[in-house]
DNA sequence: TCGGCCCTGGGG
DNA sequence: CCCCAGGGCCGA
């Protein structure tokens, strides 16, 4: 469910109510995420305090720092005796994944725990960082340092930031690709953060239809796919993201971009430019809306000044 | 490059 | 009951 827009306001939420303090004590479920928790971690990261949070595509990285960290690998069984001392790119960190329903949220240690709670992050002051998932596509990890985790994102190929992503770059990832627009932008070795939303909101804004190959597209098109896609993550943000049904931002409040939708989820509506009604099809297995006057495939926009 | 799969919950 | 859902990974 969250997408780039999402994760940001997770992230600008949760700053102001999780960065300085200390972990006092980790709690975690049973049920296993798509990467399961360690329970090794709960005594690594006690006593440590949240220095920093961070947005990388869809991913969040919590900085860790205040006490020395064993050796080893988040992958190695053992714990090393040897410890070596605390540096900021030296210092754990949290990597986390929403899937598609996760929720990372503070809130006061008083509020009732809901169910499908997998990590809870116990922090001084009455505060407790909560990750929630009910369908368990999310995930939770801790690595060593910085360094992990820059290998993590290139392992999994992670693309640009879509923010002043170079021009040059996105023209010849798209015109060398025989896929769909909906492919290409739900790529994230492409660009890191556009999901299912947003790909058929910058399809809309840049009159493109998604079905449309990569390859088929001239250099204005792309350049105005580029902008699109900028200018519809930017949008997102000012309005704290898009809440079909379960996101909630880091502090528990919905988005609202849900109402400013021109294609997503309006099946039949009529298009806010030319009223024709918006259809719907199964693109690299995800639904894609899109105006069939405004998005004709295979051929240009017209410009209507 | 695509479908299937990992899961749970909600709606028709 | 069936189908659908904001994501990502793995294998055919």
């Amino acid at each position: 469910m969250p997408e780039l827009p999402e994760v940001e306001t997770v992230v600008r939420d949760l700053r102001p109510l999780v960065v300085g303090r200390t972990i006092r004590a980790v709690r975690h479920g049973k049920k296993k995420l798509r990467v399961p928790w360690k329970p090794a971690w709960n005594a690594r990261i006690a006593g440590t305090r949240i220095e920093a949070l961070r947005r990388r595509g869809k991913w969040i990285v919590v900085e860790l720092v205040g006490r020395a960290v064993p050796d080893t690998d988040d992958a190695g069984a053992g714990v090393s005796g040897t410890a070596r001392p605390t540096r900021d790119e030296g210092s754990p960190r949290l990597l986390v994944h929403l899937g598609m329903t996760g929720q990372f949220t503070a809130v006061s240690a008083t509020v009732p725990r809901p169910d499908h709670l997998h990590v809870v992050f116990e922090l001084d002051g009455g505060r407790e960082l909560r990750f929630r998932d009910p369908r368990r596509f999310g995930c939770v990890t801790l690595h060593t340092d910085e360094a992990a985790i820059a290998t993590r994102f290139e392992e999994i190929g992670l693309g640009p930031e879509p923010f002043a992503v170079d021009g040059n770059y996105f023209f010849n990832m798209v015109r060398k690709s025989a896929r769909t627009l909906k492919a290409i932008l739900l790529d994230q070795s492409v660009v890191a953060g556009v999901g299912n939303i947003y790909a058929d909101e910058a399809c809309s804004v840049s009159g493109l239809h998604p079905r449309r190959r990569g390859k088929s597209l001239a250099v204005d098109e792309i350049d105005r796919l580029r902008e699109s896609i900028e200018t519809v993550l930017t949008n997102a943000i000012e309005k704290r993201g898009s809440t079909i049904r379960d996101y909630v931002g880091g502090s528990g409040l919905r988005g609202g971009f849900q109402n400013e939708f021109r294609v997503y989820g309006r099946t039949g509506d009529p298009c806010q430019t030319c009223t024709a009604p918006i259809e719907c099809v199964r693109l690299s297995g995800r639904s894609s809306h899109y105006c069939p006057a405004c998005q004709r495939p295979g051929v240009r926009r017209q410009e209507t000044g």
